[in-house]
DNA sequence: AATAGGTGTCATGAT
DNA sequence: AGATCATGACACCTA
């Protein structure tokens, strides 16, 4: 992803980028990565229309239709039997084809054989090899015969061929091979046969013939399984080569999803942790081999591990908005619906398929700092399915079969994903209720971290914006849109208001819009009848740049658009009266404190001055009853005792003690050294 | 019925 | 320029 991103950001050149990732054995859709960056709103319908519903869409689209979120439970509906012919690119051409779509899922096809075959080993990841290699000349063998407009978008190059050979594919038969690690040779073989061979015959005689091919080289490599091992990277050399060699060539490549159906099923053993267990060793192998075929140094183990989440992250939006015209839906509308109202059961596949992603490892927390985004969510998402779940083949088969229907709209959305359930499970997903921060808090948090195993970097509160966690953000609600519980669609026949039909209760408050909920607020009430895809409390604590891109990102009417920032602007506004109101009462609080503090105060300071007052009272008495004693014992020059009221007694600073007359006394301070001096004269 | 307190909302200015 | 915050004012609800 990191290679695509500044290939795109740089505008890298069609023919290296094409040269590159052949060389990676990855059949690239060039005209999706090349083009330019699409509309946000744009994009998802865009990659839909390019690259046809993903597995992430699947899984993870909260569509009501489908029975929303928690969509747990078997893998298959109930009573079903897989049905071993069928496949998902059959499938999906099917429907696709039903609603004139155009569509060629190929690329992440293409990522998982790659992948597949990074974790190649004694276990039969190289049969997966073959397989890609097999399947890939047919699909793109009809590709190149029935090719589309140079540059246009991938379904101009949609191969009919391709897509009846999909829906005619015989049953493979299962699982008689327990070590099927030679099979990439007779694989190749057959990739080669069917590059050489000249196409004159029914798409349905190649299946059979190949089939039988196949098993036949399947049972002779039983007998060898010990050089499986010395003939891996030897074929896988071989084969990139080969793949480099058909694509320089002009000669695209690609395969089928139902040959890797047909291959796993036929491995009982085949499981995740087995992928994961062996797959870094042989992974350096595969690179080593691709880099010494090319001069091209890229990681492309990493450059295709991503690429593989480019189809599904950009379509991992839950498309819960709506139609801005029901009657004047376009085709990409339609087949958004259709994708979104698909079987819920799906998510399963597309869970275990996104296992054969590259094990955690390679992608470095700032790998997913750089990319922490919805798409890298998603893929952290899913990967933890695969340390979480084994990885059952006969489920995926049973996953794509669909006996009853054409469209696949039709499945049981009861039937839910056992891996969706443990997911949700474990994040308290719930099904009912809105999922307010707290929620998204804990379980997005909780969600990452069981995702990755722990390499997901820490992020700061996912939720709590406000709080300074917007690092986090790309917790942003990026990817809150993984674990939304979007309550408002659990109603899927609910009629959907019309702009004429929905009356705005002016300022009255709490006026419910509806009685069946009385425990919603009224704008609750307004998301809720205008299908807002969000809950209040998201539109409101989300990040404004979150918000903005949510705004761009779903397919959201005005009116839609304008309650979202009616509900934002009134829930922040709500929540600045409510600080505004709790700060008034913390200072009116903190007046009121303060008023009894200075009473006290002013009580404390009364008493300090009236002990004062005594001390000085006490003081002046004590004073005037030594004056009195002096003055009875002073007497004049001729003998007679001093009158008291005609002098007084003064206290000069040197400590000495004077008898003034009183007259002089008022006279002044200014005369008070002049009067010291006589006095001290007459002292003497 | 009148009233006080609580709350949501709007308008407006500041950041 | 737009988003957000702070706050006064108003209306409404409830006890």
């Amino acid at each position: 992803m990191k290679l695509l991103k500044q290939w795109w950001s740089t505008g890298g050149g069609l023919l290296h980028l094409t040269m590159l990732l052949s060389l990676a054995g990855l059949r690239v859709d060039l005209d999706l990565y090349l083009l330019p960056p699409p509309p946000p709103t744009l994009l998802r319908d865009e990659l839909l229309l390019l690259g046809g519903p993903t597995r992430s869409a699947y899984a993870l689209s909260p569509f009501p239709a489908s029975g929303g979120w928690g969509r747990a439970g078997r893998l298959h509906p109930k009573g079903r039997e897989p049905d071993p012919t069928a496949s998902l690119e059959g499938h999906l051409l099917r429907e696709v084809r039903a609603l004139g779509v155009p569509f060629i899922p190929h690329t992440r096809v293409d990522a998982w054989l790659v992948h597949s075959v990074a974790a190649g080993d004694a276990t039969g990841a190289h049969g997966l090899l073959g397989a890609a290699a097999s399947s890939g000349a047919g699909v793109d063998g009809g590709s190149q015969a029935a090719p589309g407009g140079g540059g246009g978008p991938r379904a101009g190059r949609s191969s009919p061929l391709a897509a009846e050979e999909e829906e005619k594919a015989p049953a493979e038969p299962t699982a008689q091979v327990p070590d099927a690690g030679g099979r990439a040779s007779q694989e190749n073989e057959v990739l080669r046969e069917k590059c050489e061979g000249v196409d004159d015959r029914s798409e349905q005689e190649k299946n059979e013939e190949r089939v039988s091919g196949q098993k036949e080289k399947l049972q002779e490599n039983n007998g060898d399984g010990n050089k499986v091992a010395d003939k891996s990277e030897w074929e896988v050399e071989k084969t990139t080569e080969s793949r480099n060699e058909r694509h320089l060539n002009g000669t695209d490549i690609s395969f089928s999803l139902e040959d890797l159906f047909q291959l796993l099923s036929s491995q009982p053993d085949y499981s995740v942790e087995n992928i994961s267990e062996d797959f870094p060793p042989v992974l350096g192998s595969i690179s080593d081999g691709m880099n010494s075929s090319t001069y091209y140094n890229v990681n492309f183990t990493q450059a295709i591990s991503h690429d593989v989440n480019l189809h599904e992250a950009m379509l991992l939006y839950p498309n819960t908005t709506f139609r801005r015209d029901p009657v004047a839906r376009t085709s990409q509308e339609q087949f958004l619906q259709w994708n979104f109202h698909s079987n819920p059961e799906r998510t399963l596949p597309e869970t275990n398929i996104t296992g054969f992603l590259p094990p955690v490892e390679h992608l470095t927390s700032q790998d997913l700092l750089y990319d922490l985004d919805a798409n890298i969510f998603d893929e952290i998402n899913l990967l933890s399915f695969v340390t979480e779940e084994s990885f059952d083949p006969m489920e995926i088969s049973q996953l794509f079969e669909e006996p009853e229907s054409d469209s696949g709209l039709s499945l049981n959305s009861s039937h839910h994903s056992t891996s969706i359930t443990k997911c949700n499970s474990s994040h308290s997903v719930s099904d009912e209720g809105a999922v307010g921060y707290s929620n998204l808090d804990s379980l997005s948090h909780h969600d990452l971290e069981g995702a990755v195993g722990g390499y997901y970097p820490e992020p700061s509160k996912v939720c709590h914006m406000d709080q300074g966690n917007e690092t986090g953000l790309h917790g942003d609600l990026t990817f809150q849109h993984i674990l939304h519980n979007h309550t408002y669609h659990t109603q899927p026949d609910e009629p959907e208001p019309t702009s004429e039909s929905f009356s705005w209760p002016g300022k009255s408050q709490k006026v419910y819009l509806n009685d069946t909920d009385k425990s919603l607020s009224r704008d609750e009430q307004r998301a809720k009848d205008l299908h807002i895809p969000f809950s209040v409390d998201e539109i409101v604590r989300m990040p404004v740049d979150s918000f903005n891109s949510m705004l761009s990102r779903y397919y959201l009417t005005d009116l839609q658009v304008s309650l979202i920032r009616d509900i934002r602007r009134r829930g922040k506004n709500k929540v600045a009266a409510q600080n505004c109101r709790k700060r008034k009462l913390d200072m009116i609080l903190n007046l009121e404190d303060d008023v009894c503090n200075l009473q006290a105060k002013k009580e404390t300071l009364k008493r300090e001055q009236a002990q004062c007052n005594k001390a000085i009272n006490i003081m002046k008495q004590k004073l005037q009853d030594l004056c009195h004693d002096v003055f009875s014992r002073l007497k004049d020059d001729e003998g007679r005792p001093v009158n008291p009221s005609q002098y007084a007694l003064e206290c000069s600073h040197d400590g000495t003690f004077l008898i003034v007359p009183k007259e002089l006394v008022t006279s002044g301070h200014k005369k008070e050294g002049q009067k010291g001096k006589r006095k001290g004269e007459r002292r003497n």
